[in-house]
DNA sequence: CCAATATGACTCATATATAGATCACAAAAT
DNA sequence: ATTTTGTGATCTATATATGAGTCATATTGG
């Protein structure tokens, strides 16, 4: 009974943000989806078992399975943990040290970054 | 000067959705942003630059190299190709094959799942 | 076959991310 | 040293994702 919002909203339904993605970002994010579907099967968890313990609703989770790239970033890899896949290949502790390195590799760099000369698009 | 919903906002300001990720999510969100920083500095772009090249702003940026887990999939993906870090270390082509892979062992599972017996927490 | 439930595809209100701006400060270039 | 530009950290309005429904259909277990 509090909609204060719903006629302008109506109003506005038309314009989406319509973004573009590369097709490599969209292929990885379809994959992902997909991976965490099978994982999900295998496991024997329905979608309701999966989004209550991910502490999402079932529609989140089956966007995310869809490869939907407007999802969270944390709810997909929450999502990816609590069905055993590994982002990264690797476990936590390796991670941490791979953290550490790319600070260390970071610190050797310098702090602000600007453009020299004309460097329009090297390194390729 | 058109600011209707200000108090309002004010009002709701303290209450913020505080969600829980695992460590792991955590510290792979984390990982990836330092990875996309650390090629971005590489690269010689400037924040700015990345940001525009992502068609995001350079707020958005700054969320995702410090590994926002709130900032949406898509953009972060897209950051992280555009700066030629592979998700999933395959590239777009191999990346089809996966996806028709996992389609296939999805297609040998039951299409919906349902719990047979008293499974709880099986497979482990 | 049938009854129970999983899934797919919507809708809407609300919670929240994003763009864009501003500010202070840092650090390169000259 | 001085100027220019990058970075870090905020804030606000708006754009958009999420949660929570509903409905229809599919599919499995019994």
């Amino acid at each position: 009974m509090y909609r204060p919002f719903r006629e302008w909203n109506n109003l506005m339904t038309l314009r989406k943000k319509e973004r573009t993605y590369s097709r490599y970002c969209r292929d990885a994010a379809q994959l992902l989806g997909k991976l965490i579907q099978l994982a999900r099967k295998e496991r024997r968890f329905s979608e309701s078992d999966l989004a209550d313990r991910a502490g999402i609703s079932r529609s989140t989770l089956q966007r995310i399975e869809k490869g939907d790239l407007t999802c969270e970033m944390g709810l997909v890899f929450e999502v990816a943990t609590i069905v055993g896949i590994k982002l990264f290949e690797a476990d936590s502790r390796f991670l941490t040290m791979q953290i550490e390195r790319a600070d260390d590799k970071i610190a050797l760099l310098p702090k602000t970054i600007r453009k020299s000369d004309k460097n329009l698009d090297d390194d390729f």
